[in-house]
RNA sequence: GGUGGGGUGGCCGAGUGGCUAAUGGCAGCAGACUGUAAAUCUGCCGGGUUAACGCCCUACGAAGGUUCGAAUCCUUCCCCCACCA
């Protein structure tokens, strides 16, 4: 299958610029992938997501599995049909929401049950029935199901939780061969490297998923699920050594600037997070100089843009005093425009990242950025 | 003019003798948010002082009274609403 294809084009220490091929076209990365769980990014259609420069989507199997389920999109065409999105899309397997729904849901070996937060019925996940929802779906990058536990778990579950995602990625692959007997497809399926905070463990996890077979790509999961920022990155280094270069990492679920900017120094090429789309529905906005809570008292009769240095559609166009009162009279227009620039900030700063790779200024680049994220308040204008 | 109902913290609105600086909601102020159970959640919210506990002051239309103690009971007055004249 020669669909999927990651290209080098330059490399700077761990990081590296490169371009990922897909059936839906090619992403530039280090690339920020926003977040679609139910089909949508929030707020923003597919033509804002092009303006705005972005590739790569995500959506989610669970969440679509229960509405309006996976059958029917697949009768209407799949995901990017029924969303009207022609790029690429991943679908998440529905291991994070083992973690985000632990109260609704009982491991076991076989998979997992959840009790449907729609409607209390019970629905058993197994890695062969997420695999069939995936396919039903219809994505570009499919993941494994797996097993997300809270970041400080202690190793014993935390290797527990790591040995049962290998087994259920066994499986994975068994089903995604069987539906492939069945009919063509031209779906990459993405293993995850899990293992808590314990390097031994994620190491092991590594070394056991090249042991399961040959992949187009990694997902490192398991992070930003309540761990301390150096041992995300701790752990970030520690897979680095162990997962094939000539091939891209995915770092799910991550994340904030900074978490970016941190990832691609250590490797990292596609980032996904919820953190724009749903903090810029609760008032914060990113800037060059750090986070903005737009709701402030201080903001109501600021002339200026959100960030300065932004060329995004609210930026150019709208005050912070005009957002702020967006979001003072609940007008959803005001969501809108976060979510566009938050969503616009990541990616941007991603190409930033890729230019600086390019460049050979990585380093400097990085430093600098961080430097000044991370020194600033927002002030008003 | 008569009868009935009512006046509570910025607003709405509970509370009918002590546990009440006074439930709730809204507004306001601030914070959190990382593979979305989220346009969600959390904290503060009479004034002064305190790092905090606490202490002091002011407060339930106004004034006076009963009581050890009143937003709650009594008296008078002011105002609002409804109905009847």
């Amino acid at each position: 299958m020669t669909d999927f294809q990651f290209s080098i084009e330059q490399e700077a220490g761990a990081a590296r610029a490169a371009v990922f091929a897909t059936p839906h076209g090619a992403v530039e990365t280090p690339a920020f992938m926003p977040v679609g769980t139910l089909a949508t990014v929030k707020s923003l259609d597919p033509d804002d997501l092009t303006r705005l420069g972005a590739r790569m989507i995500l959506a989610n199997a669970y969440h679509l599995h229960l509405r309006p389920g996976d059958e029917l999109i697949r009768d209407l065409g799949g995901l990017h049909e029924f969303m009207q999105w022609d790029g690429p899309i991943l679908t998440d397997s529905g291991g994070f929401q083992v973690f985000s729904l632990e109260g609704l849901r009982t491991v076991s070996e076989e998979g997992v049950e959840f009790r449907s937060h729609l409607d209390g019925s019970l629905r058993l996940f197994t890695p062969e029935r997420v695999m069939q929802i995936e396919r039903n779906l219809g994505a570009d990058v499919i993941m494994q199901f797996d097993h997300v536990i809270p970041g400080q778990s202690d190793a014993p579950s935390a290797e527990d939780a790591m040995q049962r995602s290998v087994r259920w990625l066994e499986r994975c692959v068994a089903e995604v061969g069987r539906l492939d007997r069945e009919s063509a497809n031209r779906q990459a399926l993405f293993p995850i490297v899990q293992g808590g905070v314990h390097e031994s463990l994620r190491l092991a996890a590594a070394r056991a998923i090249r042991g399961v077979g040959d992949w187009f790509g990694f997902g490192i999961g398991g992070l930003s699920v309540g761990e301390s920022k150096p041992d995300m990155y701790r752990m970030l280094e520690v897979v680095d050594g162990e997962l094939p270069r000539d091939r891209p990492r995915y770092l799910m679920g991550v994340g904030f600037p900074e978490d970016l900017v941190e990832g691609v120094r250590r490797g990292v090429d596609l980032f996904d997070c919820v953190a724009p789309t749903r903090m810029g529905r609760n008032g914060a906005a990113f800037t060059r100089d750090g986070r903005l809570n737009i709701k402030r008292a201080e903001y109501r009769a600021d002339r200026g843009p959100l960030d300065a240095e932004c060329d995004c559609a609210a930026c150019r166009r709208f005050s912070r005093a005009y957002i702020r009162h967006l979001f003072t009279a609940d007008e959803i227009l005001g969501l809108r425009l976060l979510s566009l620039h938050n969503v616009h900030f990541l990616v941007r700063l991603m190409r930033d990242a890729r230019s600086a790779i390019r460049a050979g200024t990585l380093d400097a680049w990085s430093r600098d950025w961080l430097a000044r994220y991370h020194s600033r308040t927002p002030t008003p204008a």
